[in-house]
DNA sequence: AATGGTTTCAACCGCAGCCGA
DNA sequence: ATCGGCTGCGGTTGAAACCAT
C-alpha cells in the first residue's frame, strides 16, 4: 500500500507565497506557537500544504532570521564545518544562528564552492585540487571471499570521493570496468565499519579560526548537532567514549 | 533598448527517521 | 514486529534578477 500523500493535493496553492499568505501564517504562529504543520493550513486559513507552510515560516518569515550578506567569519566557520560534516546542512545551521540550513545551501552552492575552485581548492574534499590530480584515482574493493579481513583493509585504498563525484558516473564506470571492457565487480560486498577516529587530536575541541583573531571550540564528540560549544570532562573522556552519540 | 545567457534563491519533491498505535 | 502518520533533511527546479553583448 502506497503512502498517502502528506496533504491533498487539489485546491493547494503552489509557488511564491503572497504578502497576505505570509501575514496569516506569522499571525497563526503568534497565537499558537509552531507544530502540528499538517493542521496548520486548514486552521490558519491557508490553501498551502503543511509542509510548505514549515518551509516558508523556517526559511524566510521566523523573526530571528539574520538577513542579508554572510560576513568573512561566517564563510570561514562554514568552510570549517563543511569540510568536516560535508553537506550535513542541517548541522552546519545550528552553528550559526539566524542562518537557515536552505540559506546556507544556497551560498555554499552559489558562492563557497566558486571561490574555493578559484583558490584550487576542491569543493568537495577540501584539498588542492593539483594534489587530486596527480593522485592516481583508485578505488579498490576486494571481492575474493577468500581474502582476510586484513588483506582487504590493506588493500581497501579510499580515494577522495565526494558527493559531487555521483555526476561522474560514466567516468566512475569507465573505471570500474577492465581494459577489454568487462566489468569486475559482479557481485559487491560491501563492508561497512563505524569506529571512532583515529587521530589523537580528535580528543580534544577542534579550534576553528576566525578572521579577525576569533576561534571557535567544536568537539564533534558532544557537540554533534547540538549547536553548542564543547563541554568535554577531560576525566569523563577516559572512561567513557562518546561520538555520534554511540557509547 | 533589445536580446540572450548566467546567476541567485525561494520553493518544491522525494525520501528517511522517529514515534505512537 | 509492523504499519501509518508526521516531521525534517538534502537535492533539485524554475522564475526572477542580473549581466554582457
Amino acid at each position: 500500500m502506497g503512502r498517502s500523500p502528506c496533504c491533498e493535493k487539489a485546491h493547494i496553492n503552489k509557488g511564491a507565497w503572497t504578502k497576505e499568505e505570509d501575514d496569516r501564517l506569522i499571525a497563526y504562529i503568534r497565537a499558537h506557537g509552531e507544530g502540528c504543520w499538517r493542521s496548520l493550513p486548514k486552521a490558519a486559513g491557508l490553501l498551502r500544504c503543511g509542509k510548505s507552510c514549515r518551509l516558508r515560516w523556517i526559511n524566510y518569515l521566523r523573526p530571528d532570521l539574520k538577513r542579508g550578506n554572510f560576513t568573512q567569519d561566517e564563510d570561514d566557520l562554514i568552510i570549517n564545518l563543511h569540510s568536516f560534516l560535508g553537506n550535513k546542512w542541517s548541522l552546519i545551521a545550528g552553528k550559526l544562528p539566524g542562518r537557515t540550513d536552505n540559506e546556507i545551501k544556497n551560498y555554499w552552492n552559489t558562492h563557497i564552492r566558486r571561490k574555493l575552485l578559484r583558490q584550487g581548492i576542491d569543493p568537495a574534499t577540501h584539498r588542492p585540487i593539483n594534489e587530486l590530480s596527480k593522485k592516481e584515482y583508485k578505488t579498490t574493493i576486494i571481492l575474493n571471499t577468500t581474502s582476510t579481513s586484513n588483506e582487504e583493509a590493506s588493500n581497501f585504498d579510499t580515494h577522495d570521493s565526494s558527493p559531487d563525484d555521483h555526476h561522474n558516473n560514466k567516468e566512475d564506470e569507465k573505471r570500474e570496468k577492465g581494459s577489454a571492457g568487462e566489468v569486475l565487480c559482479p557481485d559487491l560486498n560491501l563492508e561497512l565499519r563505524i569506529c571512532p577516529p583515529y587521530q589523537q587530536r580528535q580528543q580534544q575541541p577542534e579550534v576553528f579560526k576566525l578572521t579577525g583573531g576569533r576561534s571557535l571550540a567544536l568537539c564533534f564528540k558532544c557537540t554533534l548537532g547540538n549547536g553548542k560549544e564543547c563541554t568535554c570532562d577531560e576525566n569523563n573522556n577516559a572512561t567513557v567514549y562518546e561520538f555520534l552519540s554511540i557509547r
